[in-house]
DNA sequence: CACCAAAACTAACAACCGTTAGTCTTCTTT
DNA sequence: AAAGAAGACTAACGGTTGTTAGTTTTGGTG
């Protein structure tokens, strides 16, 4: 009876997530209704309940998706055995591609966890703040030896996790400069303003 | 008739902008309702239209009145004979002051003005686009005159506004770092990511 | 003290919210 | 073709939204 699990059983719930992602992003996660989500994907607001449990869901699946992916970035990260300059430039260079290849979904994470009920609120927030702690760990190493100037490693860490988010006002000049330029002079912003 | 026209009848009207600022702020437009926001002034939410008009004129005023303020300092920068570096400190200093000084009004500008409706969203982003393109002129007089390294204006620009941003995160560990250590722990990073 | 405007109140409006119940349709599988 | 599940539908729920109308209370001025 369990042959074929999900094959297209998630094909359906995949889609409503996706709608609901680019309509958040959109309108913020308040200002978007299941009538208009529905209308998204094309079906009555009740059929939507036929494949999800609510509209908090939706929210949550994206912004522990997220910070799962930034986390399992980061171990990977904490394992190499490059210098710690390269290591940061390493995270700063994924978070980069992070908002450019999966916008939609960073976007709304960065700006609508907010909205997350308890307990999964306390919950992102404690990873969030772990995560900072564990980027700060890695630079305060470098301050250690000499490899950047003396100031505050969480400070660094926050400064560059911002300096990212103004991507996503660069998202409308595509045109006039390349992706790749553009992480080339963030990155050499960054990283110049943390060496020694 | 018109002897005393605002003397105390600014200070009602005052008082709700005030409230309806740290709520936004806290809880975001959209989620802040006028019966919220009459809890917090002490009054039933049919009251507050004796002194407002509507619930988009106190975002609308949040909005303008940061971005008015922003203006005007940028044009003192524009204005001053001191070299490129020192105007763009000069600026974002500003940014951090206001970040630290009207926090809760900076905040919800940044977060909320999508929430404007027209004709006043189109007005606050053909706003925002000068400030950007006349602070990315700056930058890029900069560049030209061996100031500044090679990179692209407008990219340096989105970075330092982002990156200020980050102080929004940093409001709580505020007893760990002063504001001037974190100030030029900032600036620090910026301007020598940016100079030659 | 009487008056008048400012500003509070109660009550209600139409619209919309997320969600549920119950029913009908569609599609797959035997 | 029959059966059964998956998923669409309509209708409705209790609640909340921003806002208005109409009335009463408040507080300063003649």
């Amino acid at each position: 009876m369990a042959k074929i699990i999900s094959a297209k059983p998630a094909s359906r719930k995949a889609v409503i997530l996706e709608k609901a992602t680019v309509l958040f992003r959109q309108k913020g996660y308040n200002a978007t209704s299941m009538r208009h989500l529905a209308e998204a994907v094309g079906v009555e607001a009740a059929s939507l309940y036929n494949h999800i449990d609510s509209k908090a869901e939706l929210l949550k699946a994206i912004c522990f998706t997220m910070a799962a992916a930034y986390i399992e970035q980061l171990e990977a990260a904490e394992k190499s055995d490059a210098s710690q300059a390269h290591k940061v430039e390493q995270i700063v260079r994924f978070h980069i591609r992070m908002m450019l290849e999966r916008f939609e979904e960073v976007y709304v994470s960065n700006r609508d966890w907010k909205h997350l009920q308890e307990p999964f609120l306390a919950q992102f927030l404690q990873q969030r703040r772990s995560y900072e702690k564990r980027f700060a760990d890695i630079v305060a190493v470098g301050i250690d030896q000499n490899e950047f100037r003396k100031l505050h490693p969480h400070v660094a860490v926050l400064t560059m996790l911002s300096a990212v988010r103004g991507i996503e006002f660069w998202q409308k000049n595509k045109r006039s400069i390349s992706a790749a330029e553009m992480e080339n002079d963030l990155v050499q912003i960054l990283i110049n303003g943390l060496v020694a």
